[in-house]
DNA sequence: AGCACA
């Protein structure tokens, strides 16, 4: 039945250890609730969508494997995000199904269902960090799903332009959200954040020579994954900083810093990757590279001037690294003359 | 203010 699939689909994430903000782990749904709507895909995408498939009917959608994970899962929705929204940030995207916002938990569970697994994972990344609503500071987590979204037969698919299958429980259906009352061309865009995987920083934008502001006292959108938060927060000024890269100088760390409490403040940040603690005397240093730079700059806004315990200093110095991770002291010998040469830019975008 | 490792 319905309501033991989705169960079982939520179990499996309850050791994740997704943890946004005070919100605890997700709790088992109660035996209660039994009306599970699932909102199916409209027919027909945005002209103006280039990556969109043909309009139904003129080609299939992606085969799926019958029984490959296409749904993902999807956390850190304020409380009073209605399942409409989910289907409205959702509805252009390739591939995408059906989708049911599950309210059981402590927080509001996004599911959507894809044509593939490859469709899933496509959007499961697009989603991740998403800013959702920078008002409550609501930053998405998705995760592929351990099951996929049932949905009644008959309904799924693009250009299924079939009837709602069940009207009394306020289903919406292909036909509620037809392009021709909806969306007029160009009014509905995708979210810019679709494009590349990118999450804008909430913090404000780097200024090499003015550095940034008085930093927040508490974190703005914190995309915690890790259980382990900082004490608290400190106001930092970051005098002189670097330009953002995918690396973080940690400085103002006392001698008792343990590397054990950064490691578990760093190493569960979205897109880390490896971090080294330096110990200089009475100070201590440490680097923490990330996947990519986009990760880095939402760490260094949201931890900036976090208080770690085991120092005794004030808030951390969160600053970009004068030499980056994966950035090689190699010179580009293009010129044959043996004149020093230039040296990489990147060695990863 | 302290920037290592490839």
């Amino acid at each position: 039945m319905l309501l033991k699939k989705i169960s079982g689909v939520l179990s499996g994430f309850q050791t994740i250890g997704i943890v946004h903000r005070n919100c605890s782990p997700i709790k088992q749904i109660g035996e209660d609730e039994k009306k599970q709507s699932v909102i199916p895909m409209a027919g027909v995408g945005p002209p103006h969508y280039a990556s969109w498939p043909p309009p139904a009917g003129h080609s299939a959608p992606p085969m799926a494997d019958i029984d490959e994970v296409r749904t993902i899962f999807i956390l850190g929705f304020p409380p009073d995000v209605k399942e409409r929204e989910l289907q409205n940030l959702l509805r252009w995207w390739p591939g995408y199904e059906a989708c049911q916002m599950n309210f059981k938990g402590e927080q509001p569970m996004g599911f959507a269902l894809f044509t593939s697994a490859a469709a899933a994972m496509a959007a499961k990344d697009a989603l991740q960090n998403l800013v959702f609503d920078p008002e409550t500071n609501s930053v998405l987590r998705a995760e592929m799903a351990k099951k996929n979204l049932y949905v009644k037969r008959g309904v799924t698919g693009v250009g299924t332009e079939t009837a709602p299958f069940d009207q009394s429980k306020r289903l919406r259906t292909a036909s509620d959200y037809s392009t021709s009352h909806y969306a007029p061309p160009g009014a509905f865009a995708p979210p810019p954040s679709w494009m590349p995987q990118s999450y804008m920083p909430p913090g404000g934008s780097f200024d090499p020579y003015t550095g940034y502001g008085m930093p927040p006292l508490q974190p703005v959108a914190q995309p915690m994954v890790s259980p382990v938060a900082p004490a608290g927060y400190m106001p930092m000024q970051n005098t002189k900083d670097n330009p953002p890269c995918n690396t973080l100088f940690v400085g103002n760390l006392g001698e008792s810093t343990s590397e054990g409490e950064l490691r578990s403040i760093f190493s569960g940040q979205p897109g880390f990757r490896q971090m080294k603690v330096l110990r200089q005397g009475r100070s201590t240093v440490c680097f923490i590279e990330f996947a990519d730079v986009n990760s880095a700059i939402a760490v260094h806004n949201t931890l900036q001037g976090a208080i770690v315990t085991s120092s005794d200093r004030g808030g951390m110095r969160l600053q970009y690294s004068k030499n980056p991770y994966g950035r090689k002291k190699e010179f580009v010998n293009n010129n044959q003359d043996g004149a020093p040469g230039v040296p990489t830019s990147e060695t990863s975008g």
